[in-house]
RNA sequence: GCCCCGGUAUCCCAAUCGGCAGAGGAAGCGGCCUUAAAAGCCGCGCAGUGUGGGUUCGAGCCCCACCCGGGGCACCA
């Protein structure tokens, strides 16, 4: 045992230790039966709903664990002690690939380490003293749960929002499963970290692009209570363009060439086309001629990995089309090409390529000696390439229409309207966001409600028929095979179709898991349900989570799934509200020494090991006190011994109070009572705009008065001491539930301390009875005055100007200004 | 390359409206207590706020440029 813990469990002296484990010990039995955080769906006090994002079951809890959910329970028990309801849920997001894994290394079921360390969580969450409601408790890969995920799914498609397509997708050769857009970083696995390929799949799909402009829009309102990093990394992903399709006509084809611009008032500058290699419109288009050429090009292009294509400095390649494309606005016939530079799923995967006004197309030109034709006038003595900054268009016009002179902005108007007049394509705007590709070819997921039949094609699970319960499998059956595991549970798979009756399949895939927790949030309102997935009057009652405290790695992934799925609840009339949650708060990580903790670093601190060395109080008051919730907290910056002292020092100020339980403050030491006024009403303010360590640093002041008042001022006895102490019992029990608690009883008082209530707040106290006010002559302070805080302005200037100091300073000169913000300041100007 | 956030004492961090740069903690130093140490208690703060300009009676805070650190986007037409 570390010397820490023993000197705390030696408690020699009683008068200045508490055994902080052995406190620990006393009270956690006590609240399990007192159950205080169960949240009261009939209460009549108004509700609050703190939500912290649920924990994936990977061993035990971590640092990162400690801190979220110390910062989250200070929100939770404050509106507890403000008067509200308070609805704090917990559950797990227990399926995922990790469980998948070791149990394929173990040969056992993904469940038998899921649920085991869910157990282990749930015990550590208690001994943390977080204040959960567990009566709410739920697991995503319980059947229970994942029976609404299947309904949910099922309602999605028949709305068209879930729907199956073919089309290139990332690929992780390591996970052997497909990966959504957002969970590829760099060209890497989001979770593994491999590189990822693309294969030509029929995959499930969320059609989120039909909210791409709700989902924008939204974040302005959110702007004001979420972290601005993650409502700018939202738009960056939504990603709108505005800009025009303009249509091409092609030779030998009725169908025109459409391409998407943000720059349409170039037009006049396109000097070929390009195709992206691997969408299906380039091998439509290629000519006889060219058709080897451009397979073979195809083929290279699918090796390239995303890192490959991703790189800028990559020089630009392609292959000739063979096909001519005629510029609707010049009549000029240009060349068509397919190249890897453009993206098949983006825009129509087709581009007008200006290398006059876009480096891209200025590289492909100079590598294929395609002509440049510039139709913005760059600035005099311009040596760049393209030019993308405003200027005069040039170079375009036509017998029907003139852009030459006009700045950008202007011409792009003028060429949209035209075009449309024509027919020859129309103003659009386009999103960098793609539908959500859900399906997964892994086993502990949940499993696709659809059934394949011959004759009826793809055909629901009926309702009643849910949950479509996963097959048992285990070990070995579960290794990636590049299909999914559950194709090979054939007893499973082969069923009768629900709607003819004659042999079909089930759907072999899985859900992305981020699916899962699209939608807990409303489960919570009403766990148990067993006739829907959420009681919609429960979910209005106690939705839009008021707070949400998380990790920012799920700014885009996450926050944007929970945000689509609530809309879409909307629409469907099952919610009456379209944000899911009206502020946020994302923590920091704990490193140490600088670095991010790891294994091969060898310095992670392990929760575990500072829990007993310095106990949980210590720890959450060390992760709360350490700096702003969202910054990073290096271990080896912060003192959880010196928080255990401070601990200390506020439980002997229980021991030093000598008047009973229920003295009345009045008549006590005014001095100490407007300290602790002034900090219970600071603390709240503190609160509510986050700045927690700020409160913490606020009640170590009002223990420092207390101290000070019962060793050298009014003594122990004094009522106003006891209603300082009880303060700080109360004020603490945000942070440190066991301390608190403990003092409380000492302090006379029946458990427990977390619903005894905010101290009321006695105005009176607030106003000083003077302050100083701070005489400055040319800026620099000279004098100093006590005055009333009511003062006027003249009578401060006449006192300022007849402070002796003053006078001093002002000697030989002549006072030319003075400025008077009573009752804090006077500044002379004088020369 | 573009966009966002941040640089305050040895360290972590405070500083509502532009108004005395310091609330709190860590480390350090000194004292009391102790046979001694630990713990406890008391005391000790000349950094002018990354750099350079500007606005102002007055700038850590506002404006401009730059440096450093962190994050997001990036062949998305």
């Amino acid at each position: 045992m570390s010397d820490h813990a023993n000197q705390a469990h030696q408690a020699a002296d009683a008068d200045v230790h508490y055994d902080v484990h052995a406190t620990e010990a006393k009270w956690l039995p006590v609240w399990t039966e007192l159950d205080p955080f169960r949240a009261d769906d009939a209460s009549p006090k108004p509700k609050r709903y703190a939500l912290t994002m649920f924990p994936y079951p990977s061993g035990d809890l971590h640092m990162g664990h400690a801190e979220v959910t110390a910062i989250h329970d200070v929100i939770a028990r404050y509106w507890r002690q403000r008067g509200f309801e308070v609805m704090n849920p917990i559950g797990w997001d227990s399926f995922g690939l990790p469980a998948e894994n070791a149990a394929i290394v173990r040969d056992e079921h993904p469940a038998t380490f899921t649920y085991a360390n869910i157990e282990t969580q749930a015990e550590s969450f208690k001994r943390y003293a977080v204040s959960f409601d567990w009566s709410r408790r739920l697991h995503t890969s319980d059947p229970e749960y994942y029976r609404w995920t299947q309904w949910l799914f099922l309602r999605f498609r028949e709305q068209g929002l879930a729907y199956r397509k073919n089309s290139p997708v990332n690929w992780c050769p390591q996970d052997q499963t497909v990966l959504a857009n957002e969970q590829v970083v760099d060209g890497h696995c989001e979770r593994c970290g491999a590189e990822v390929t693309k294969r030509e799949l029929t995959q499930w799909y969320f059609k989120i692009t039909d909210y791409a402009q709700e989902l924008l829009d939204g974040l302005d309102e959110l702007e004001s209570t979420w972290p601005a990093r993650v409502v700018t990394a939202q738009r960056n992903w939504i990603g709108r363009s505005e800009g025009a399709h303009v249509d091409f006509p092609v030779e030998g084809r009725d169908e025109p060439l459409t391409v998407y611009t943000t720059r349409p008032d170039t037009l006049f500058g396109t000097t070929f086309m390009v195709v992206a290699a691997d969408a299906p419109l380039a091998a439509e288009l290629v000519s006889d001629e060219q058709r080897p050429a451009y397979e073979a090009y195809l083929a290279q292009t699918r090796k390239a990995s995303d890192i490959d294509r991703l790189s800028t400095e990559r020089p630009k390649t392609g292959v000739d089309l063979g096909v001519r494309a005629t510029n609707p606005v010049t009549g000029e016939k240009l060349p068509v090409y397919a190249a890897d530079y453009v993206l098949a799923d983006y825009g129509t995967g087709a581009i007008m390529a200006v290398p006059g006004q876009d480096q891209r197309d200025w590289d492909f030109a100079a590598a294929f000696g395609l002509p440049v034709r510039r139709t913005v006038q760059p600035p005099e003595g311009w040596e760049g390439e393209a030019f993308t900054g405003d200027g005069p268009a040039i170079n375009s016009a036509n017998d029907e229409i003139s852009l030459d002179g006009l700045p950008v902005e202007q011409a792009k108007r003028e060429t949209i309207a035209w075009l449309e007049s024509k027919g020859f394509g129309r103003g659009t705007v386009n999103y960098r966001l793609r539908d959500w590709l859900l399906s997964r070819q892994r086993y502990w997921g949940v499993p696709i409600p659809v059934v394949h039949c011959e004759a009826c094609g793809e055909v629901p699970v009926p309702d009643d028929q849910l949950p479509v319960e996963l097959p048992e499998l285990r070990g070995a059956d579960l290794k990636p095979k590049g299909v999914s595991p559950l194709a090979a549970a054939t007893d499973w798979v082969n069923v009768d179709c629900p709607s003819c009756g004659g042999p079909a399949t089930r759907d072999t895939d899985t859900m992305d898991t981020f699916v899962d927790s699209s939608w807990y949030m409303f489960r919570y309102c009403s766990p148990g349900l067993e006739t829907a997935p959420f009681d919609s009057a429960q979910v209005n009652a106690w939705m839009p989570c008021d707070v949400y405290v998380g990790g920012v790695e799920h700014a885009v992934l996450h926050l944007l799934y929970g945000r689509f799925f609530t809309k879409v609840l909307a629409d469907m009339g099952l919610v009456d509200f379209r944000e899911p949650w009206s502020s946020q708060v994302n923590q920091g990580v704990v490193i140490n020494q600088g670095k991010k903790m790891s294994k091969s670093l060898g310095n992670g601190v392990n929760l575990g090991d500072q829990l007993r060395e310095f106990g949980v109080d210590a720890v959450r008051l060390t992760l709360v006190f350490a700096g702003p919730p969202e910054d990073d907290i290096d271990w080896a910056d912060v003192s959880p011994a010196g928080s255990l002292r401070f601990l200390q020092r506020a439980w002997r100020l229980s021991g030093d109070v000598t008047s009973p339980a229920g003295t009345a403050a009045d008549g006590g030491d005014v001095a100490l009572r407007r300290t602790t006024h002034r900090t219970v009403a600071d603390a709240a303010e503190l609160v509510e705009s986050r700045r927690f360590n700020v409160v913490v640093a606020r009640v170590m002041e009002l223990v420092n008065a207390t101290r000070k008042a019962i060793d050298s001022g009014p003594g122990g006895a004094d009522p106003a001491v006891r209603e300082a102490a009880e303060a700080v019992a109360v004020l603490l029990s945000l942070v440190a539930p066991y301390t608190a608690e403990e003092m409380w009883e000492r302090l006379g008082h029946e458990p427990t301390v977390a619903l005894a209530g905010w101290p009321e707040v006695d105005e009176s106290l607030l106003v000083e009875d003077s302050v100083t006010a701070v005489v400055q002559v040319q800026g620099k302070v000279r004098g100093r005055l006590e005055v009333a805080p009511d003062i006027s302005a003249a009578d401060l200037e006449a006192l300022a100007l007849a402070d002796p100091a003053v006078v001093r300073a002002l000697e030989g000169k002549t006072v030319r200004k003075v400025i008077v913000r009573e009752p804090k300041l006077v500044n002379i100007v004088a020369s």
